[in-house]
DNA sequence: CAAGTTTAGACAAACGTTTGTCTAATTGTC
DNA sequence: GACAATTAGACAAACGTTTGTCTAAACTTG
């Protein structure tokens, strides 16, 4: 009496519409309308006690699957980043992963290590596995293929019709950070530019020298590190801050492209004698959860990643929801004080 | 000529079998039968290339919806996992997403934040979305209710029939830790105890327990840390450091659950004046990204997480495949001496 | 009590595949 | 040239849903 009709003794699979229809003795239609409390289909409370009851009783849960061949919504989404296991990426995803799940979706996470040809071609295979919509984080999409689905973009590259773009308010970025830094002095600072595949590069050095520009700030190029490898480790920024000291051209404090970076920097100084904040301010950039807790703590310009994530996913949802959405959403950064700058010393 | 039949202006739909079908004027079936290449069926080799010529023309990619519907195999998997955005289940989610993502599999992330109602109910979620098995990392599977699909598991809590478990070699790595410091000359060491729900605290503490009674390493309660706190913060070892350091019962050395704790145990024994590792030596766990550029960088045993990641996602596609596998996989940790541990200092 | 209306639910098509069975036309054999 | 065997492919059912249309019975109204 407790198990399912004509469920078999080796594959124990998973009680269908059908078979609590054959159970109830109803037909499944009739199940499918009391469950689905479809509005215009006159069934009597009983019946619908009786088909609820029976649900329950055989833990029933309909075949997402099955639904969304009648055109309906998988609720889930796929999610594209370059790479994870990375403190960026990892708390932007974990912001969409909080939205998504407490809105009842699932999501897939897809990394491309930033490789042209599996940008292109996930996004039809997610689609073919049923996905609703896509959120790209910091993901360079191709403009000439039309995106087979909804989308945001979290730092998104390039702008596309439909599709919403949620960044960072760079130019206040910049601001928070310059300032920070003028107001503590420093007059003779070196500048440091990300990566040409990310997103956020561009962007920010603009801002920066507008910035730069509007204080009255010089940037040098004797003063200015390139980052090129693609790595998540401080050593990236190693080579730029020894050729800085090689230079033998003052500086006072380093405003760097991230916190990962950052700590390199710290630490390429720390090697040479060079002690931070006394001798050199060092400032990131993120607020990573280990800027925190680094020695010396990191003073640094948080970018809310988590509710950036929230954010996307939200605006998703809505765009599934066939609500108009904007094509930018800018999110305002934030500076946070710790121990990694200081007044610049008299002298 | 060049799209697909019966395409409607707004909605684009995806070219399906039957659009192929109708197009090439076959049945969707013989489509069906070229493209799969299913043996046992006479299609001349005119035909099949006319279908192949077609699929690759309208970019023809099978719903895996619909095949899921005929009982085959979605090509997609589950993750479950307690938190996004911490640098362990990062590390090794990094690992079984690589793999999947390789052999052409595609997976939901599902955090659960050891939510024990989540836990039970997320699984027969992700079978209703057509997913194929089921990877779960640190996660405390009930014992009663049985999985609906094949799982392997991380540091798995539990016992279960049929699910392998890919563990950590506790007493190896109870023995590389206990050693190095043994052989530094420590023989006063404070211990530290996970967080009850963390799956790898009972194995670890019985490990170490082991092998301090074989060195004939005395352990104290007053030395004994217990961490107690879901965080992902260093904070989490604290109070129990500066528990320790009221005590005033010395101590030459800490063994920490993990490198975050180890982190903090640094911070807390440097706001008390005590020096890392002159006066006392920390040894970390697990060689997270930010171990490597700490001050001091921490020593610590290396678990090899995104190789954890890679055997379980690798022994659940043997499962898929209906070949055999293991119930328990060991991997190997690894000492990874860096600056936070050092000869014990004379006196 | 006849006609109309409401109630309660069945029936069937559709979504995009896979796959077992069937058939018509062609080829081969004696 | 009759028969069998092969070839080339169509047909239909099934998977688990949703949803538009249909029907039989019960109830209402005059």
């Amino acid at each position: 009496m407790t198990k399912p009709p004509s469920s078999s003794l080796h594959a124990p699979r998973r009680t269908s519409l059908k078979m609590l229809a054959e159970y109830l003795g109803l037909s499944p239609s009739t199940v499918s309308f009391v469950l689905n409390d479809v509005p215009g289909r006159s069934i009597p409370e009983s019946t619908r006690k009786r088909i609820k009851e029976a649900a329950a009783k055989f833990n029933y849960q309909p075949s997402m699957i099955a639904r969304t061949l009648q055109g309906k919504r998988m609720q889930a989404v796929g999610v594209l980043l370059p790479e994870l296991g990375d403190g960026y990426h990892a708390q932007v995803i974990s912001g969409v992963g909080d939205l998504l799940m407490h809105e009842g979706f699932f999501y897939f996470t897809v990394h491309h290590r930033h490789k042209k040809d599996l940008v292109s071609t996930y996004p039809e295979l997610l689609r073919s596995r049923g996905v609703d919509g896509i959120v790209a984080i910091d993901t360079h999409l191709s403009e000439d293929k039309p995106l087979p689905l909804p989308t945001v973009l979290v730092a998104g590259h390039t702008e596309l019709p439909d599709v919403t773009n949620v960044v960072l308010n760079h130019k206040l970025a910049a601001e928070l950070a310059l300032r920070h830094l003028y107001e503590l002095g420093h007059r003779r600072i070196a500048f440091m530019q990300g990566q040409p595949f990310s997103s956020d590069t561009d962007n920010r050095w603009a801002a920066t020298m507008e910035v730069a520009r509007e204080l009255g700030i010089p940037v040098h190029d004797e003063l200015t590190i390139h980052l090129h490898k693609d790595s998540l480790s401080p050593e990236i920024s190693y080579p730029g801050i020894r050729r800085l000291i090689s230079n033998k051209r003052r500086f006072t404090a380093v405003l760097c492209f991230n916190d990962i970076s950052a700590m390199g920097s710290v630490r390429a100084l720390h090697e040479a004698g060079i002690r931070v904040p006394e001798d050199v301010s060092v400032l990131g950039f993120d607020d990573i959860q280990s800027a925190q807790f680094h020695v010396p703590s990191l003073t640094t310009i948080r970018q809310p990643l988590q509710k950036m994530g929230r954010t996307a996913a939200r605006i998703l949802l809505k765009k599934l929801a066939n609500e108009t959405t904007p094509d930018l959403v800018q999110v305002e950064p934030e500076l946070i004080v710790r121990e990694s700058t200081a007044r610049v010393a008299k002298r």
